[in-house]
DNA sequence: ACCGTAAATCGTCGATCAACGATAAAGGTA
DNA sequence: TACCTTTATCGTTGATCGACGATTTACGGT
C-alpha cells in the first residue's frame, strides 16, 4: 500500500460549483434537497455524527437501501452532502460551506 | 357601505396549525414550499412589499395566471403565506411566524 | 340585471419524484 | 480466484409537480 489505505477523515474541503446561479435559484435547489423528511433526517445524522457512514443511514431509516441511496444522490447533487469512497464503504458527510450558504440564504429572507 | 369596505391592512395574526408534526417533517414541508424558483421569488416579493398584492405577482413572473395561482396555493398550504380576500382582489402576504419558524429550523441545523 | 375584472379551479400533458426489488460494480478477505 | 460486503444503478410503478388554456366563481361598478 502507498501512504494510507483508508483515511479516517473524509470529505475534505469542497469545490462548491455555484457558477451563474441566481440566489433565488440556489435557494430553491437547496430547499428542494431538504424537501423530504428522510433527507432532513439524513442531514441531521450527518451533522450530529462527525463520522460519516452510509450503511448506518440505511439502518436508521425505514427505507430500502436503494431508496436511501437515491436520497443520498439527491443530497450530493445539491452540494449539501459529499461522499468519499473509503474502501468498500462510502463515507458521507455534510458540506459545511453549503449548509452555511443555505442558512445565510434563509436567514436573509427578511 | 358599513364601516370600511376594504381594509387596507390584511393578513392579521395567524393560526399556524402545527399539531403533531415532527420538526423534521415540518422543515421538509417548509423547504418544499421554497423548492421552486418562482415560489422563492414570490416569497421575496411579499417580504419586500409590506403591501400584499396578487395581480402584481402575476405581472412580475413569466408565468400564466393559473400557474401563479397554483404556486400561491402551495405557499398557502405550507403556511408561509396567507391570503385575505379584499373585494375582487386577494391580498397576499407573508406569515411572519412561519418564516421565523423556518429560519429557526434551518439555523438549528448544526 | 349586466358587464368587467380578479382569482381560483378544472382538465390535460409531460416530467420528475419516491419507492421497491433485482442486478451490477468495486473492494476487502480467505 | 472465489466469496462476501457495501453501495450504486437499472427498470418499473404509482403519485405528485409544473405548466398551460379554458372555465368558473366572486365582487364592484354602471
Amino acid at each position: 500500500m502507498s501512504a494510507r489505505k483508508s483515511k479516517v477523515r473524509c470529505c475534505d474541503e469542497t469545490p462548491v460549483n455555484v457558477e451563474g446561479v441566481s440566489e433565488g435559484e440556489l435557494l430553491a435547489r437547496l430547499a428542494k434537497a431538504l424537501a423530504h423528511p428522510a433527507r432532513v433526517t439524513i442531514v441531521r445524522m450527518l451533522i450530529e455524527r462527525a463520522s460519516c457512514v452510509c450503511g448506518e443511514i440505511v439502518g436508521e431509516l425505514p427505507l430500502a437501501q436503494s431508496t436511501v441511496s437515491q436520497h443520498l444522490k439527491i443530497l450530493k447533487q445539491s452540494g449539501l452532502v459529499q461522499g468519499d469512497i473509503d474502501g468498500p464503504k462510502v463515507c458521507y458527510c455534510i458540506n459545511k460551506k453549503m449548509l452555511k450558504l443555505l442558512q445565510t440564504l434563509v436567514s436573509g429572507l427578511k
